[in-house]
DNA sequence: CGGAATCCGTTCAGTACTGTACAGAATCGG
DNA sequence: CCGATTCTGTACAGTACTGAACGGATTCCG
């Protein structure tokens, strides 16, 4: 890609991400974006057509990266084990302005359920995958774990909880063995 | 100026500031200022026709601003008040690495020479301007006084004295009331 | 209400930067 | 010594960005 294009794009997007941890959604301007960016205005419409577009291509990235810090080895499933999961937890806890902005901000709607919805489709995934955990409604575990999860993420990215990411990422893993979503660590006889 | 202009410029210098803190000037090569600024070799040939000229530009910027530090209310002599001397020391504190640097590299040669060579021509113009000191041979004490400055920031910026920059000023202040370089605070009878 | 100001989204010519290529100089390592 | 590699400085066409302008929509404020 072109030098130019990955510079413009990571100004835009820093300059949009700090924003939105300062204010409401609608009331930011694509001038304030562009001159936070040190970029011309014209080249904001450049790489995105509004900034719902900027917003949602924001959103976009973050879940990819959400997903790729679930997965670090690759092929994986969603957490294949407890150091991924404080992994993730690690990730969210440095980006937790954007989330909780994304999270809390009223003029993005429906960010909770994609993030949801994302979560949903990784359990999902996994269950089919490993196809531990075959007695249970498969479709009502997801569910149950991914708005537990959501919930959870919401906790931490907003500082609602007192505890540490490694807290929570130990805690929630045990919860998760119990859940027997993962290899269970040690067979309760 | 054109916006991409200066972002190139800046990335430009920041990345041979840091370069030549690392490692002596000759064997820095313009590939590595190119990298690390994040710009296309060609940009750099762009602003400057090779890296002496570069090293050039950056020295004249930095005396600029050494000047600019010099002279906080605008019009007035090289050092008018004892806070004007502190808030030049502290700009020396803030870019050590670049003046040590350039002090130390065997590869800049004369730089310690361009340095008192400004100081020079500050105090010489001061002299004129203000008309103390008219008993002494003016040509000596200004010498003296680069010199002995010269010394100073050299000591400040290589780290070379435990004293803070605060100390210094308070000190060097001094100095120059007693050598009657400044309006005398208090004229002891 | 009505003017001023701001923002929008788009267009446009001009400019800075891009990657690439090239030949020559310098340096490295066998 | 010679080949391989790297760096230099220069040239080029293609691209991204720039600032400025525009009419129209929105908001602000007297």
């Amino acid at each position: 890609m072109d030098r130019r294009i990955r510079k413009s794009r990571e100004a835009i997007i820093e300059a949009f991400i700090l924003l939105i941890a300062e204010k409401n959604f609608e009331q930011i301007t694509i001038n304030e974006i562009a001159e936070r960016a040190d970029v011309s205005r014209g080249t904001v419409y450049l790489h995105y057509t509004d900034k719902y577009d900027l917003l949602d291509q924001c959103i976009r990235t973050h879940f990819v990266q959400l997903i790729d810090s679930c997965l670090p080895c690759g092929e994986q499933a969603l957490f294949p084990t407890e150091a991924a999961l404080l992994y993730t937890f690690q990730y969210l806890d440095q980006h937790a302005s954007f989330y909780a902005a994304a999270l809390a901000n009223k003029g993005v709607p429906a960010f909770r359920n994609r993030l949801q919805a994302v979560l949903l489709r990784g359990f999902d995934k996994q269950m089919d995958m490993s196809g531990i955990n075959r007695k249970m409604n498969k479709g009502i575990l997801v569910q149950f774990l991914a708005v537990a999860m959501t919930g959870m993420i919401e906790q931490l990215v907003t500082r609602a909880t007192p505890y540490s990411a490694a807290e929570l990422a130990e805690q929630v893993w045990a919860l998760m063995e119990r859940n027997q979503m993962v290899p269970q660590a040690q067979p309760t006889v």
